[in-house]
Order: structure tokens, then sequence, then C-alpha cells
DNA sequence: AGTGATACTGAGATTCGTTCTCAAATGACG
DNA sequence: CGTCATTTGAGAACGAATCTCAGTATCACT
């Protein structure tokens, strides 16, 4: 992965790759590859994970930790933007509110670090879970805990 | 979790809390399992994992996920903030940035979420990476990917 | 077309972090 | 001192992700 001198595009990749483009619920590698295996169901699992680290590492796509014990989400949208996560439901919604430009410089300026990007989640409780009772959220954190 | 009627200060509980307070490099569950075996020797790791969620849960400590398929880190520094991660080490260091108050009220209004908080974190390459050469960073990830 | 080199795949095993299970231990309190 | 809920520790179990490796596909070149 590190000296990539020839790179196909395979039928697997494409299939992950649409897919990946088709959803906008930022689908877990485990979505993904029960996606893929509708129209590709000889795929295995390795090649989808194989596959999502590559177009991570290539920029088409983007990955997400959205926190706690979770699996990794998958974004085909790689323009930045950030995210709300509901800590009812554990959903995921695209937000695009740049961060301050000044903000980056400043924290390089003190912390030394050479800045290469950011990721931000908010939390929160999304409308729909707010309409059947905020109140009842438990406490231990989004619907799947594991 | 969710209903804890009564909650028990254990010698555990102590002396986990205790490594957590005196550690200021945001230690994951196993080096905090590590570190306080040196003083109880016969304590378990669910006794530790669960005593970190119970913290967490109890607002006495946060838990960290520093993206990829890293293991979460704790950090007894309950105060609001932020955290820069070096792609080269993996460490985190502390950043005390503010987000621009009117950015959160801003975010609720367009996504209907009702915040309750956010995490950010900032990715970049630390002073000593950068120092040993910033250019022969892996591409994978941080060190310890998996 | 034929050949060798290289990249890719799929199945299954493996690793690692974390949680679960459950009997035994502990602590609180009358 | 007895009771009862809480907590503990050992190990099993789990799920996500990675690794291994033999087999397959594709490329470059003749």
């Amino acid at each position: 992965m590190t000296d990539q001198t020839d790179l196909r595009l395979t039928p697997q990749r494409m299939a992950v790759l649409e897919v990946l483009r088709a959803a906008h619920d930022h689908p877990t590698a485990a979505e993904v590859y029960e996606q893929v295996r509708r129209t590709s169901p000889r795929i295995g699992s390795a090649t989808v994970y194989r596959t999502l680290a590559l177009l991570v590492s290539t920029g088409q796509a983007l990955e997400l930790s959205l926190g706690g014990g979770a699996a990794a989400r998958y974004d085909a949208n790689t323009c930045r933007h950030d995210h709300a996560v509901c800590e009812g439901c554990g959903r995921a919604v695209d937000l695009d509110h740049p961060v301050p430009d000044g903000m980056m410089a400043e924290i390089a300026r003190r912390s030394g670090f050479a800045i290469t990007g950011y990721d931000l989640q908010f939390r929160g409780i999304c409308p729909d879970c707010q309409a059947q009772g905020a109140g009842s959220i438990r406490v231990g954190g989004p619907a799947s805990p594991q």
C-alpha cells in the first residue's frame, strides 16, 4: 500500500465504490460488504476491507470513527464536511460548516504540529429521537454499543 | 449502569482513577490495566474496563476515539478540550481552543439536532516526528494501526 | 498466442480490543 | 452476625479488522 506501482480497477473495486457512492447513510464496512454481495456474491470480506482502505488512502472516500466501540463508517462524499451523530439512534448526518480559517493556523502555532486536517463531530439528539421522547434515551450510549 | 442506586468506592476503582489522574499521556485501557497491576496485581482487565466506562459515564473521565482501529484512550482531564493527534507516532496532545460560541447554535439550528457536545481532533505531524523526517511517514496511518 | 511477472482475490485463520458470564468475595446496614 | 445487593476476577465469547496463502486474473513483451 505504500508503493503502489500499478493499481487495477477490478470489478470488485468498482462494485465497492458503486455501493459506497449510492449509499447516503455512512455505511459500515459490514454494511458495504452485505450490499456488494447482492451483485457480487462471490466477493470476500477481506476484499471489501482492502478496497475501502484503498479508497480512503487515495482520497476517494472518508473514514469516520464515530466514537465508542462502533465500527468505522465510510463516506463517498470527500468534500470537507463534518457530522452530527445522534446519541439516540447512532445515525450520522452531514454538516457543511467550515471551521474558521484562523483556527487551524492558531492550533498549528500553539502546538507546533504540522496540521494536515481535522475531524469534528457533534453529538446530540436527532429530530426523530427528540420526537419520540428525548427523556428516555438510554444512558449507555448509542443504540448499538457493541 | 443505567440506574445505579448504590455506587461503591472500592480499592480497585480508586486505583484506576489514581492511575488515570497521574497519567498525562491519554493511556489506552490496556495501558491503564498494566499500570494498575503494579499496585493491585490481582485486578482483572474486566474491572479496569468496567471502571473506565463508569468513570466516563459519571463524567470523571473522557473517552477519546482517535480514529482508525486504534484502541480508545482515556483522559482524566474533564474540562472541555480538544486534541491534536500525530499521524506519525499516534500520540495525542491536549489543546484548549474553544469552538466559537455561535457555531454550535448554528449547527443546532441547521440540523435540528439538540446538540449536547462535540469532539474535535486535529491531525498532523508532531514536532518530534517532523524533526526525524516528516517525509518518511508511513502511509498506512499511525504507528500502531491495529 | 505464449510466457513470465505482478497485482488481486477469496476463504479461513488470527489478532486484538472489548464485553459478557457467573461463581465467589466484599461491603453496607440493620 | 446475617442478609442482600454490588463488585470482582477468570476466562469465554464476541465483533471488527487484518493477515496468510494458494489460486486467479491481468499486464508487458515477444
